[in-house]
DNA sequence: TTGCTTGCTTCAGTTCGTGAAGCATTGCGC
DNA sequence: GCGCAATGCTTCACGAACTGAAGCAAGCAA
């Protein structure tokens, strides 16, 4: 049996596997910073869930928050090296969701195989 | 904005997002393959959220299941391809578990002032 | 007959996520 | 001054998701 609580798979899972956790991070990383671009980007989100997905990723050291003193108000959420180092399993899901989850697969079982890997897009 | 329907990172998150699933794949791609396997290995999972999972991971033509008509009756449910690509995602959930989350970054946070001028995968 | 195993399902209860609304700040038009 | 707007949230009530315990069917062993 697995340990939960040394297995890095488990660690990083508890951190990932929120709903939005993700695709907050695919955000940032994508240069959107501040709280209504989020909530812009991420069509769907309740401002609540995405308050506290921001707060439990600064809690975990993956975001850091700045705020400014402005009016209105401003507050900037930016990745940590922390939060950079999950770029790459977004950049995995990306061509995952490409190669087994696009257009031409949508009954889910059609392999890929003569499918170039994907390039990482701007 | 991004478009839920055709981002493919959105579309891989939907599917690996619900909790346990990435780990009951884990486990599946590691060898342990019936029910009672992945509910002993997978400390803490109710029997019915293991059901689910696996159910919606067939559905999703990640799995595939296979029942043997013995006594007592026996199932074992299998990675197919588009499960096994999935496999180099959970590997970097290893990576990084072990580089971010092991026992020497316990607080989990390196202080911005610390970062280094690294290019975001933009 | 009771007990044992596997692979589930059912039930009640808790936690998680949603959608709408509200709040505090203050600069702008009226 | 008054209402409106924008940002970055919080609060509330509701529904969906997950949990933990229990139960069930099948058949063989004691």
């Amino acid at each position: 049996m697995v340990d939960k609580d040394t297995c890095p798979v488990c660690r990083t899972a508890e951190i990932v596997c929120g709903k939005w956790t993700l695709l907050v991070i695919r955000d940032l990383a994508e240069g959107r910073s501040r709280f209504c671009e989020l909530e812009r980007s991420l069509a769907g989100i309740s401002p609540r869930t995405l308050s506290l997905r921001l707060r439990a990723l600064e809690e975990a050291g993956i975001v850091e928050r700045q705020t400014f003193p402005e009016v209105p108000p401003r507050v900037e959420y930016v990745l940590t090296p922390k939060g950079r180092a999950l770029v790459p399993l977004i950049e995995d899901m990306r061509v995952y969701g490409r190669e087994w989850l696009g257009a031409d697969c949508e009954d889910g079982y059609t392999p890929a195989a003569a499918r170039e890997p994907a390039v990482a897009a701007a």
